[in-house]
DNA sequence: CGTTCGATGCACT
DNA sequence: GTGCATCGAACGT
């Protein structure tokens, strides 16, 4: 299986709306005790900052909300709905808190190892490898990803994000934007960054009618 | 196709 | 007590 290159902390060190469109196409990795599995990462959201009201920093500095305010390249995995987990990588610079949650991978490493973790979960198998990793709660588990690696640092730890130099994804265009899923305060901001057309994208997947490619303002 | 709704635990008010 | 950065089974069209 392929190696790639760790992504060093600098790459977190940006503003996060970069960091959410290069984050595309990009490997995230988990090495677990029962076996290695990863995926190209195919959508993302950027959280920034307690102004923003979908953040969970808007509630300030908790207990909860401590590792967005950590170091840029850490792992940020919460908790949510009784039953999910989400994976976040930190960004900015420590003290100001913002994150990227990843909301969808195409499977590339260890697809029978994320059928067998999704199984445990569900009444009827997953069919396609693309919705395995559909959603990020579907990632997570299929990652093996829970609470115990909130914190982990994604630069040397066994949860890492590698550039395998896939530009984007082949075959599709540059980054589509729009609004954020899931949340119901910030839907004003266009802050979720998506490979157009991906059948591993969650929620919606066309590009909209509307320019793309750039960041968002 | 589409929409609705229950599962399930915890941080925070 | 309230509200989740979700998911998928169950139903209606």
């Amino acid at each position: 299986m392929a190696r790639g290159r760790v992504l060093p902390r600098r790459f977190y060190a940006r503003p996060t709306l970069e960091v959410a469109a290069d984050l595309l196409g990009k490997v995230l990795l988990h090495e677990a005790a029962d076996g290695l599995a990863s995926g190209i990462i195919v959508e993302t959201e950027a959280y920034i900052g307690e102004s923003d009201p979908a953040c969970h920093a808007a509630a300030g500095l908790t207990p909860r909300t401590a590792p967005l305010y950590g170091s840029p390249g850490m792992a940020y995995v919460y908790f949510s709905y009784g039953m999910h987990c989400l994976v976040n990588a930190v960004t900015e610079r420590e003290g100001f808190p913002a994150a990227c949650l990843i909301r969808a991978l195409q499977p590339l490493d260890g697809v029978e190892l994320m059928r067998a973790r999704r199984a445990e979960r569900r009444a009827t198998p997953v069919g396609r490898d693309a919705d395995l990793c559909r959603g990020p709660a579907n990632l997570a588990t299929a990652l093996g990803i829970d609470l115990r690696h909130n914190r982990l640092d994604l630069v040397t730890s066994a949860l890492r994000i590698e550039d395998r130099g896939f530009g984007v994804v082949d075959g599709f265009g540059p980054a589509a934007w729009g609004s954020r899923i899931g949340i119901r305060v910030g839907t004003d901001r266009p802050w979720r960054a998506w490979v157009p057309g991906h059948p591993a994208v969650s929620g919606p997947r066309e590009r909209p009618a509307t320019a793309g490619g750039r960041l968002p303002a």
